[in-house]
DNA sequence: TTTTAAATTGTCATATTTGCAAATTTACTA
DNA sequence: TAGTAAATTTGCAAATATGACAATTTAAAA
C-alpha cells in the first residue's frame, strides 16, 4: 500500500551533499540551497526528511560519526593477513585513502562549531578515539614485542599525519606531498623495528 | 592636520576577528555581522577599511599568509643554541604553539575554497612549503650526516602532525593528546639519530 | 479503476545578509 | 576658534536563507 518509501536512499543522498557543502563551505555557510543544489532536489525535500536546520546538523553528526567508523572499520577488515601494517599505510596514503570527499574537512568544521553543538564533540572524540585504538591495535599484534606505549604514539603519529593531508587535499598539493606522507609514516613501522634490536 | 589614522591598528582588528570567525563557522559562515561583533565594532565599518566580501576575503589571505610566514620565522629565530629540534618540538607541541586562535583551521577552510579564490591555493601552499622547508633546514643543520631527504620526511612528519592537532583543539580533547603528539613526534627525531649508528 | 501512503512541488511570510551612499562625529592643526 | 581629514554612524534597498504549510503528483495495493 502506498508509495515505496525512499527514506534511506534520499536520506543518504542529502547528508553525503550535506557532507560536501560543509566540507567546501563550513558548517555555517552549508546553506540548504547549496545542500539542495548538490543533492540535486528541492530545498524543501531538506526538511521533509532531515527537520529544521537544528535536526539536520544533529542528523549529520550522527551520520558522520557513523560513516567514519564504519570506513575505519572497512580499512581494518580489508587488511591482508602479512604485511599488514604496510598495508594500512598503503591505503591511508594511497590515493583512495586520502582524497575523496575530504572527509577530514567536515570533522574539522564540525569540531569548530563543538561548542554549539555538543554532541559533535562526544562523537568526533569517539570516532578519532576509534581510529586510534584500531591503528595502535594493529601495531600491537605485529609488533608483539614491542612496548605498548610506543605503539600507540606510532598509531596516533600515523593518523594524524592522515588526518592533516586530508584536510589540505582540496588545495591539490604537489604529488610529492603523499609520497612524503608515506615516507613519514614509514619512520613510525622502522622505529617499532629499531626498538627490537 | 585631520583625525589621525587608524587604518593600520583597525585593520588588524578586524582581520583577527575576521580569522577567528573563519576557524570558527567556515569561510561562509563568518558574516560580516559576526565578525564586526568580534572585533567590537560596527558593521559598515568592515567595508571601510577592507572593502566588499571578495575584497575581505582577497585581505585575510593576504594577512594569514604574512602572519603565519612571520610566525614560522618567530619560531625558529626563537630556538636557543643547542638541543634546537627538541627545543622546536616543545614549542610547537607545548600550550602556547597549539591553541591560541587555531590558526590551521584557518587554512584549511581557506583551502577548503581554493577552487573559488585561487590566491588562496597559491598562498597557502607557499605557506606550508616554508615550513616544510624551515623545518627541514633545522634538522638538517643539526644532522649534517643524516640523508637530507629523511630530515625532510621527518619535517613532514612533524609539520602535518601539528597542523592536525591544532585544527582539533577546538574539540578540546584530552590533555593526553598532546603528550602522544609530542612522543609521535620524537620519533622522527630518535629516527634521524639511529640513522648515525 | 479506485484507494492510499509517500514523494514531490509551490507559495508566502519572516529573518538574515550584503551593498551602497549619505550624514555625523571626532581629534588634531593652524 | 575655525578648518579638515579621517573615523564612525545612520538609513535603506536588494539579495539570500529559513520555516511552515498547502497542493499536487506518483507508484504500488486492493
Amino acid at each position: 500500500m502506498g508509495r515505496p518509501s525512499l527514506q534511506e536512499q534520499r536520506t543518504t543522498e542529502i547528508l553525503a551533499a550535506y557532507e560536501l557543502c560543509v566540507a567546501r563551505h563550513g558548517l555555517d555557510g552549508a546553506t540548504q540551497e547549496r545542500i539542495a543544489a548538490e543533492a540535486g532536489v528541492k530545498r524543501t525535500l531538506l526538511r521533509h526528511y532531515l527537520g529544521n536546520k537544528d535536526e539536520m546538523v544533529e542528523a549529520l553528526i550522527k551520520h558522520v560519526v557513523t560513516r567514519f567508523n564504519s570506513e575505519t572499520d572497512q580499512m581494518i577488515a580489508a587488511l591482508p593477513k602479512t604485511d599488514r601494517p604496510k598495508a594500512l599505510l598503503d591505503i591511508l596514503f594511497g590515493p583512495l585513502g586520502v582524497s575523496e570527499t575530504a572527509s577530514v574537512l567536515t570533522i574539522n568544521a564540525l569540531g569548530a562549531a563543538s561548542d554549539r553543538f555538543p554532541k559533535a564533540r562526544t562523537g568526533l572524540l569517539e570516532v578519532i578515539t576509534r581510529m586510534h585504538d584500531a591503528v595502535a591495535e594493529e601495531l600491537i599484534r605485529d609488533y608483539p614485542r614491542v612496548d605498548k606505549t610506543a605503539c600507540r604514539a606510532a598509531a596516533f603519529g600515523i593518523c594524524h599525519l592522515y588526518f592533516s593531508i586530508d584536510s589540505l587535499m582540496m588545495l591539490d598539493p604537489p604529488e610529492d606531498w603523499l609520497n612524503q606522507a608515506r615516507q613519514a609514516a614509514n619512520v613510525h613501522l622502522q622505529a617499532l623495528e629499531e626498538t627490537l634490536k
